[in-house]
DNA sequence: TTGTAAGCGTTATCAA
DNA sequence: TTGATAACGCTTACAA
């Protein structure tokens, strides 16, 4: 009832009144003043559910991410938020941790019209239906993968990240360049595809140098610092352990490198420590690590804006985007010893 | 339509359809089934922008935190998400390093209908406005303060969170009995109260145990590592430096180590270093970093019930709720040198 | 137990 | 440039 109340006051129209609010170069100076009178009198809001409802937008844009605390997405998120504001778009988090993993969970938020759009910045498990329903209109909901690699269920939606394999093929150059032979490997979580395609870039690297990887060096650190660490006992106990660990992560690789010193080992004397994703601990850890950088804002932004366009239907390719990795040599990585 | 469609195929009106939906138990079995049917039949899903407009309900609640990224605020969404879940509420989070700091922004949020209730997690500036409104409806969305220590104008609403006056004089204590006389204080922003909070709390202990308090001790860290590592080298450049630092937060606590670190002196061999929070990268720093602890979780937890409580109008009294605060000792504080 | 129909506040179409 | 009015999809009296 507001917007009338404010056209009763104002003695206009409730059309005016809406005008007014959405296109007031349509209003004529004189009917505006009226208008912006009343409003003010009334302490009139607009009811953004009306809104929303008769507009058929929410204006909300579901950001699916692992952990909300994790210090990569704060560059990430500060990218997307840029965007979101630019274009009108309110964000709504949704944490795996605490949530569900279920595609269909997140995709049923657009179709319920509580979300005009996703972007997936973890890994989840697509129902296997989708991959079938392809051409179905329920299997394409505004959604953008940024960061995470991708399943082939998923492949028909844009994404926007860094090559990973190619990414954790350089980190693992990077150490065998140093002398490295026995090089040991902390995974991420298992359905962490991300994290697979970097075990990837590490296998094939490895390979391609004609160095054995025994599957004693291949660790899952379940993407925490304590799943590391426990890892990394793993590999510290074994009967020959390796003189290098690349990490899935840098948070993993904080955990890895406490553990080693606890050991009353040296990093990199005895053993040398790579990371992933340069978060801004990595700078300051004892030694400073040595890690894989992500352009993560610009993933944030990209990706943001991969998704207004897959909303407002002007999406064009779905060619994944990748961006530029960037190796940081620091202190944690040194020649092999011996 | 929708509705529509789904009554029409199954044979019954919207009014049935709608108390399937959401009273199931008020149709009878076979009638249950044959909408049931045609719900499968036609993929409906309810839309939630008409079904939020009807009830006037968004279900959707504001979070306004410093930063998404912040390791402290993974346990306190936790606790948060989990009653949210319970509750039936969505989050929607607002960064400030991103966003506003207006209090009048976020509370157009629930007068505009965009959201239900306000969890604020976050120092922001209330407008000199809402002190004077204090009876005016305007003044008064359902909003709760949680971690934040809270200003004179918002005193009104409830609040949620650790003592941090009496915590920092714990922590300030413990340096004191450690030997310590030149005690440093790395504040954090200007406008988080918090932080200010915390250090009344080592202030207050310096006077009680008849210590001196040079300015020059106390320097701002603005709550960033960079930030910490540049407010470190001014106290190390002090004259008389001090021999023990008191960080408002366990981000500045490690920035200050790396930078005690760099200028070659041993953490708490010659400065004791002692951080609040208790974030996760504090167990695995270099030494360990003894810290204050807040009961995260928890005050996510009950900061959010509060709000649901504020929302359906339940809200019973609104003195702050504190909860107890812990000292975590490691290694990175030890005796006075010299 | 079910159906009819009014109404939520806004926007958009059409006519004036 | 403005006004009257239908429509958006759902819930809920009220009537049957």
């Amino acid at each position: 009832m507001s917007i009338k109340k404010v056209a009763k006051l104002a003695g206009v129209s409730t059309a005016t009144v809406s005008r007014y609010l959405n296109s007031p170069e349509q209003v004529k100076e004189k009917t505006r003043n009226k208008v912006q009178a009343a409003i003010r009198e009334t302490g009139y809001a607009p009811n953004s559910l009306a809104r929303n409802f008769r507009r058929g937008k929410t204006s909300l844009i579901v950001v699916v991410l692992p952990a909300v605390g994790d210090p990569f997405l704060d560059k990430v998120m500060r990218g997307i938020w840029r965007v979101a504001d630019e274009q009108g778009y309110s964000i709504l988090i949704r944490d795996t941790q605490a949530n569900s993993h279920e595609f269909d969970e997140y995709t049923d938020l657009v179709f319920s019209k509580q979300a005009d759009g996703i972007l997936l910045l973890a890994s989840i498990s697509p129902f296997d239906e989708a991959a079938s329903n392809r051409d179905n209109e329920r299997a394409h909901p505004p959604l953008v993968l940024g960061l995470e690699s991708v399943s082939a269920e998923l492949s028909h939606f844009p994404s926007v990240r860094v090559d990973n394999i190619a990414a954790a093929m350089d980190g693992t150059d990077y150490l065998i360049q140093l002398g490295h032979q026995r090089i040991g490997f902390i995974a991420g979580k298992r359905d962490s595809l991300l994290t697979k395609d970097r075990e990837k870039g590490y296998r094939k690297a490895m390979r391609q140098a004609k160095l054995a990887v025994s599957n004693d060096w291949i660790v899952e650190g379940e993407q925490t610092i304590d799943g590391a660490r426990r890892a990394t006992r793993r590999l510290l106990d074994l009967e020959q352990r390796p003189t290098a660990i690349f990490c899935a992560n840098d948070e993993m690789a904080l955990g890895a490198m406490h553990e080693i010193k606890n050991a009353g080992l040296k990093v990199p004397r005895d053993i040398s420590v790579i990371g992933f994703d340069d978060i801004r601990y990595a700078e300051i850890a004892d030694p400073p690590l040595t890690t894989i950088s992500q352009p993560a804002e610009e993933i944030g932004e990209r990706s943001m804006r991969r998704l207004c366009q897959a909303i407002d239907g002007s999406d064009g390719d779905s060619a994944p985007e990748m961006l530029p990795h960037n190796l940081i040599v620091r202190k944690s990585t040194g020649k092999a010893p011996g």
